[in-house]
DNA sequence: TTGGGCTGCCAAAACGATTGGGCAGAGAAG
DNA sequence: CTTCTCTGCCCAATCGTTTTGGCAGCCCAA
C-alpha cells in the first residue's frame, strides 16, 4: 500500500545521470561544475518525482540531523510550556529543523530513558526547560551536546540561560500602582522561596522606597499561590486597620481570590481596590471582571533566545571558552480594568481610565521587552 | 570537544568479535547462536563503553524510524493541547518511540512544510490533532502514512479518529441538574454551529425530555463563549420571568460570565442557581468561587487511544481492508460547588451536598470514561 | 577415514544520502 | 600531432547499523 519513497537513484536513472550529480545539483555544491541544461533536467526530474531527500541518510552522512530536542518537566499540562515550544519551533522551522517535544514530570528515571532517546537520534542540540523560573543542576550526559537553559539557570559553565527578569516585574508592578497616586500597597508573594518570589519582591520594594513610601505604607504577605492562598491573605489585608489600596499578587491564580475577598467585603475594583497580578495566564486575567491588569512572562521570547543561541552553538562547533551568554527578559504589562487612581487622588501623573484599555501582549502601553546581557 | 558517540564498531573491538557478532547479541537476534561467554564479553564492552546504538543508522536500515509526528492546528497556545500530546508521547515512550510536535497556527503553507520535514526523517506515522473538535479534511502527502486524527473526524476511508463524546457530555449534565431536582433549566450554548454544540444540545434536551420537562421548562440560547458572551445570555435568561433554577454553559470560560451575572444579580451559587460548565478548564473552574461542576473533555485519553491506533496500523502494515476503528470517548463530570438542590426540594434522588465535593479529574463521583465502537 | 550435522562466528551487501578524487573528451596551445 | 587545460560527469568510500549467507572447526557415526 505505502509504496516506498522517492530515493536519489530513482531521480538520477529518470534524468538519466548518475546520483552524484543528482546531489551536485540539488545542493548546488560550490566546488563542483555541471552543466546549466543537466542541472535543469535534474531539477525537473526531482521535481517530477516528487523527490524529498531522506533526512535520516543525510545526517547519517553529514553527523547533523538538522533535529534538536526540546525538554520540560511538566511540558504538557501549563500553556506556558506551550509558549516556549512554539517559540523553538518558529526559530527551528526557520532553519529547517523540527523539535522534538519530551517532558519528564519530574521523574529522573523518564529523563535519563527520553534524554538516551534524544542523543540516540543524533540531536544537534538540547533545549532544557523548567515550568517555573528556578536553578536546576544539568544532566551529566547533556554534557556531550550543545545544551541551553529556558527558564531556569544553573552553574555549569559554558551552558546558555536564560528567565524571566523577575526584579523588573516587580518594578513595572509598582510602576503601575505608584502612577496611578497609590500610597498603601501590599504584595502577596509566594510562600515558597524561589527566584520569582526574591526578585519581585525586590523590584516592588525598591520601587516604592523609591517613591518614598515609609515603611508601613508597604506591607507583604505570603500565600499559597492559589485562589484559597489569595483570598486568605486577601481577607487579612483587607480587614486590618490601614487596608492597602491597591494589592500586587504574586500570580494571576492567586488574584482570582483577592477578587472574591473583595467582593465579599463590598469592596468594588478597581474604585476601592486596585489589583495587579503576574503571569498573564489566560482565561484568567480575562476572564475575571474586571479584567485584571497584570504583568506577562516572556515565554515565547525566552523560547525564541534560547534556540537562537542553540543553534549559534551547533553552528560555531566548538566554542571559544568565553563565558556562556546567559539573559533575563523583561515581560510587558498588559493592562486591563483592575487599575485605578484611589479616590482622593485628582489627577495623577500618568492617570488610568479604567474602562477602555484592554490590551494585548506586547501592545497598547505595555512596557517594552528590554533584552539585558548579565 | 564533543568526541564523537561510541559505535558498533568500537564496541565489537573491544570485546574482540565482529560487529555482525554485537549486533546480534544485543538485538537477540532469534535465529543466531553466540556462546554465552561472548555474550557477557560482548554487553560488558558495551556497558562499559556506554554504547548506545545511533537510531538513525537503524532507521536507515530497518526503515522503521521509531519516531512519529504530532500536527497540531494550535498546539502551543492550548493546554488542552498539552494533554493530547501526554496521551501521545506516554504511548510513544513505552515503545521506546519518541514524538516529533509541529504546530501550523492553522497555515496551509507551514502545514506543508512541516509535514515534508517529518516525513523527510521518515516517521513511522503521523498524528493529526485540531484544538476543537470538528470535521477535517486530510492533506493529501498524508496518504503515503499511517495516520490517526486526534478531536477531529473526517471522511478519508481508513482513517482512524477520536473524538469526545459531546451526547454523553450534555447527557451528563443534564443528569447532574435534574438529579439534584432541578425542573427549570437553561443551556447557554455555542453560537457557532460546530459538532460539541450540536451534540451537547441533543445530549442535555433528550434527558430533559425524557424527564418529563415541558418545552417551556427548557430555555437553549446561543452566545459567544467567552465570559462577556455568558455574561449577556446570563442576564437574559436570569431576569426573564420564569428564569431557571440551573444554568447549563457550553463552557467554562462562558459560565465565568454567567457568575458575575448571578452576583449581580443577587443570587447565590448555588443555592439561588446551579451551574454546570464544560471543559474542566484549568484554573478556571477550580479557580471560580465556588469551584464549578464541570464536564471534563478526554484529551489524555484521545491521544492515548490514537496513538494506540497508529501503532497498531504501523506494526500492522498493509490494513485488512475493514473500515477504520472510529471513537467517541467520554469525559468524566467533575463534581465542585456549583449545584445544589433548589430550595423546594427536600430530598431529591440524587442529593449532592454543595460544599465539601471537590473532585479531581477521574476520581470522586466522576463518571467512568467508556469507550464506544461506533 | 569419510561424511554429516552442529556450533560459533564473520564478510559483505544493503539502507540513502554526501564528497574527494578521478577520468574521459573537447578545445587551445605549442 | 602532441600536450595541456578545462569542462562535465561519475566511481567508490563513507556514515552506523541489520541481516543474509556462508565457512571453519568439532564431534560423532558409519
Amino acid at each position: 500500500m505505502t509504496q516506498r519513497r522517492v530515493t536519489i537513484k530513482q531521480v538520477a536513472a529518470e534524468a538519466g545521470v548518475s546520483i552524484t550529480t543528482v546531489s551536485h545539483v540539488l545542493n548546488d555544491v560550490p566546488g563542483k561544475r555541471v552543466h546549466p541544461d543537466t542541472k535543469d533536467r535534474v531539477r525537473e526530474a526531482a521535481a517530477r518525482l516528487g523527490y524529498l531527500p531522506n533526512s535520516l541518510a543525510q545526517s547519517l552522512r553529514t553527523q547533523r540531523s538538522n533535529t534538536i530536542g526540546f525538554i520540560g518537566d511538566e511540558v504538557a499540562t501549563t500553556p506556558f510550556a506551550g509558549k516556549m515550544i512554539l517559540g523553538a519551533q518558529d526559530v527551528a522551522l526557520s532553519r529547517d529543523a523540527v523539535v522534538f517535544v519530551v517532558s519528564t514530570g519530574y521523574q529522573r528515571e523518564v529523563e535519563n530513558r527520553e534524554i538516551e532517546e534524544l542523543l540516540r537520534r543524533q540531536v544537534d542540540g538540547i533545549l532544557y526547560a523548567s515550568m517555573y523560573h528556578r536553578a536546576v543542576e544539568l544532566p551529566p550526559q547533556l554534557a556531550s551536546v550543545p545544551t541551553v537553559l529556558i527558564n531556569a539557570s544553573c552553574t555549569t559553565d559554558g551552558i546558555p540561560w536564560v528567565v524571566p527578569d523577575e526584579v523588573a516585574g516587580g518594578e513595572d508592578a509598582a510602576d503601575v500602582l505608584l502612577g496611578a497616586g497609590h500610597r498603601r500597597l501590599a504584595f502577596i508573594n509566594d510562600v515558597d522561596e524561589i527566584p520569582a518570589a526574591f526578585g519581585r519582591e525586590e523590584g516592588f520594594r525598591r520601587r516604592a522606597a523609591q517613591a518614598g513610601l515609609r515603611d508601613d505604607d508597604l506591607q507583604v504577605v505570603t500565600a499559597e499561590t492559589d485562589p484559597a492562598g489569595g483570598y486568605a491573605a486577601a481577607r487579612q489585608l483587607l480587614e486590618s486597620d490601614n487596608r492597602p489600596t491597591a494589592i500586587f499578587c504574586f500570580n494571576d491564580r492567586l488574584a482570582m481570590g483577592v477578587y472574591r475577598a473583595a467582593t465579599e467585603l463590598g469592596l468594588r475594583i478597581p474604585h476601592d481596590l486596585s489589583i495587579v497580578g503576574f503571569d498573564n495566564q489566560e482565561f484568567v486575567a480575562d476572564g475575571v471582571f474586571p479584567g485584571l491588569t497584570t504583568i506577562e512572562l516572556p515565554h515565547y521570547d525566552m523560547g525564541v533566545w534560547a534556540t537562537e543561541q542553540l543553534f549559534d552553538r551547533i553552528e560555531g562547533g566548538p566554542r571559544k571558552a568565553g563565558p556562556a551568554p546567559t539573559t533575563r527578559l523583561r515581560g510587558p504589562v498588559i493592562h486591563r480594568d483592575s487599575v485605578a487612581s484611589p479616590p482622593w487622588v485628582q489627577d495623577p501623573g500618568e492617570r488610568r481610565e479604567p474602562s477602555d484599555r484592554r490590551g494585548n501582549a506586547g501592545s497598547d502601553g505595555a512596557a517594552p521587552t528590554i533584552r539585558t546581557n548579565k
